[in-house]
DNA sequence: TCCTCGGTTTTCAACGTTGGAAACCGGCCT
DNA sequence: AGGCCGGTTTCCAACGTTGAAAACCGAGGA
């Protein structure tokens, strides 16, 4: 394998600690000897060895990202972000896929390798209370998007009651007065589907409009299949709606692909609204219209404190609030957008071709 | 932190090795012996350090894998089903994003990373020269999608100029005649570019079409809005193509896009092949005929192939050609296609919804 | 000359684990 | 009783690294 610093310090014709000491450029070393043993690193190629290092501090210097799938693209985004800011820290990243049968199996796989890294940054989508439980207690924790039990974690989230009521209110403001929800889950008490789903009745609510039920439609998961097929029993109904709010942006594109292969015409029939901001609503036809979370906050916001709780950090659990946005597109704004005229031919930021 | 094996050896009054050779299931423990330790085990919760046993077997039980970026729908549905296929085999995967500005200090880091890593999956758009060459010389490596030089590493591809061929020779099978290429790229002598452009210049010339240069368009990267760009290139050209290939799914996105901004119709005007079969394609409007490579099989073929260098397999390079197969679908295929009816309502396999 | 002092270098131990070999132990054979 | 045997357990060393402390060494001061 690789020189270690003993070969080196043999090289070198010196100790293997004076060889460490040059390494980690440690003050008093006699400029003779440290160009010496450098020149012998060079030689032989050497290169710390960071498990042991690690294990020498007690550290792996890499922390997990839990998430349901890197094949949904709201995460892949969201890892490519985290990866980013760990890296800027000089730590690695290991990603752990939740999604699927989260059988014994994968809990167990989980576990185990919860002692290869020094924390965790977890999508609780991806977590039932068992997961929880099969982990180390001592293992540093950051749930993304929602909360989990008591807060026992730090959590960075976006306001998902609000950004669901502004979602719904941007739909109000255009006329509609029959506006569906898509992606409704009974299954998780506390999860994001609950606080959107309140959001969107709120913002009705305020409007003065009844609730109907029929109009908030469940999805399994949140894949584009789910919104085509919740969109399919929209269409359906007697009285169907002119406009619909999906709880991501992948249940937005399933629907939206359901509506133009039925010949609706969007927005003009039906708009709307998704949640995430992925890269392919900005491309879709029409564009999609969503309400965009701060992706590089939440991925840095999360790192950071994880790395603070890494280091020590005692304190209660914390929560940051991460900024979002409403970016209307097409999907909502059929004529006299401003998308409208440049999107054509010379797209401007909201526009992005 | 965590119990060690100290910790439960005297908490069950035996040696540290005792404790060690009942976690490892070592046969002659004495049943007494065995439970008692057992229990301690439980009691302190303790889990084997897998740094210190990495470093022990001289592994870390971690792979890497090098890709452009996850933001890159192909790459996140590949690094997917890598991680799936390494996790099957008790192996965590440790996600390097090598695009971007690939200086110095991304180069440096990636160095040091790989001393943590027991092989690497690299996918070359990935890497320059210089990458490989700061990397350890005795690093197992796989290639993804494309030989780097004089084959010095195992390579898992498809047969991308067959597969280019096949594309072109679709389009010509529905009658097309002009159809322009996007996605050339004259930088990486030997890239993925150069095969897919020779199956396409292959198949006009089986065909008797002339090459036409100006219906070739490069593109910087593979994104969207690359293709878009290339496509109001060949828009804007006196005699504009009937159909264009493109050389991934997010270019035949972003080229699909401005097709329909600017009021013409796909296929009927322009029909539009990709490669990748991402599953925006699967749900864009129209939906994206494709190149679809089997990416399971690559992934976990590459897992493989590198785990058999890992285990100390001393062989020449080895190259494998993973299945791709055409899917046609709406973009090539306006009326009497078998997704027709189907996609509207009851879509079959091919017409995902 | 002896001592102190500061810079330089080495020795020692430890992080948690496991392979190899030695030590222990009760029973069984001679 | 002495010796051997096999199962069981412990001891030792090592993986590569670094903090702490000890050792070394030449220079300057008493």
């Amino acid at each position: 394998m690789g020189a270690s610093l003993k070969d080196v310090a043999k090289l070198a014709g010196v100790s293997v600690k004076t060889v460490s000491n040059v390494v980690n450029e440690y003050q008093h070393v006699s400029e003779a000897t440290r160009s010496r043993v450098r020149e012998a690193i060079d030689q032989l190629g050497y290169r710390p060895n960071l498990t042991a290092r690690h294990l020498r501090y007690g550290r792996s210097g890499i922390i997990g990202l839990a998430l349901p799938e890197l094949g949904i693209p709201y995460f892949a985004e969201l890892a490519e972000e985290v990866i980013g800011a760990a890296e800027r820290e000089s730590w690695s990243v290991l990603i752990d896929q939740t999604d699927g049968r989260g059988d014994r199996e994968r809990l167990t796989s989980s576990g185990a390798r919860s002692r290869t890294i020094d924390g965790l940054i977890i999508s609780p989508l991806a977590l039932d209370a068992e997961f929880l439980a099969g982990m180390r207690a001592d293992l540093p924790l950051v749930l993304l998007g929602e909360q989990v039990g008591p807060g026992t974690a730090d959590l960075v989230a976006i306001d998902n009651v609000a950004a669901a009521r502004e979602a719904t209110q941007h739909l109000l403001s255009l006329g509609r007065r029959r506006i569906a929800a898509i992606g409704d889950q009974h299954v998780s008490a506390a999860g994001t589907a609950n606080v959107r789903l309140q959001g969107y009745r709120d913002a009705l609510a305020a409007a003065g409009i009844a609730y109907d039920h029929e109009l908030v439609v469940p999805a399994e998961s949140y894949h584009r299949p789910d919104g085509a097929a919740a969109m399919r029993l929209l269409l359906s109904l007697a009285e169907p709606p002119d406009a619909v709010f999906c709880f991501n942006d992948l249940l937005a594109l399933g629907a939206l692909r359901t509506l133009l292969a039925a010949g609706l015409r969007v927005p003009d029939d039906v708009a709307i609204v998704g949640v995430d901001d992925i890269e392919d609503g900005r491309f879709s036809t029409p564009t999609l219209t969503t309400i965009a979370p701060d992706k590089t906050q939440i991925a840095e916001a999360a790192v950071t404190m994880l790395l603070e709780r890494v280091n020590g950090l005692d304190a209660p659990p914390r929560e940051i609030t991460a900024r979002h946005t409403l970016q209307v597109r097409e999907s909502t704004n059929a004529g006299g957008s401003p998308c409208r005229g440049q999107a054509r031919h010379a797209p401007g930021p909201h526009c992005p071709m």
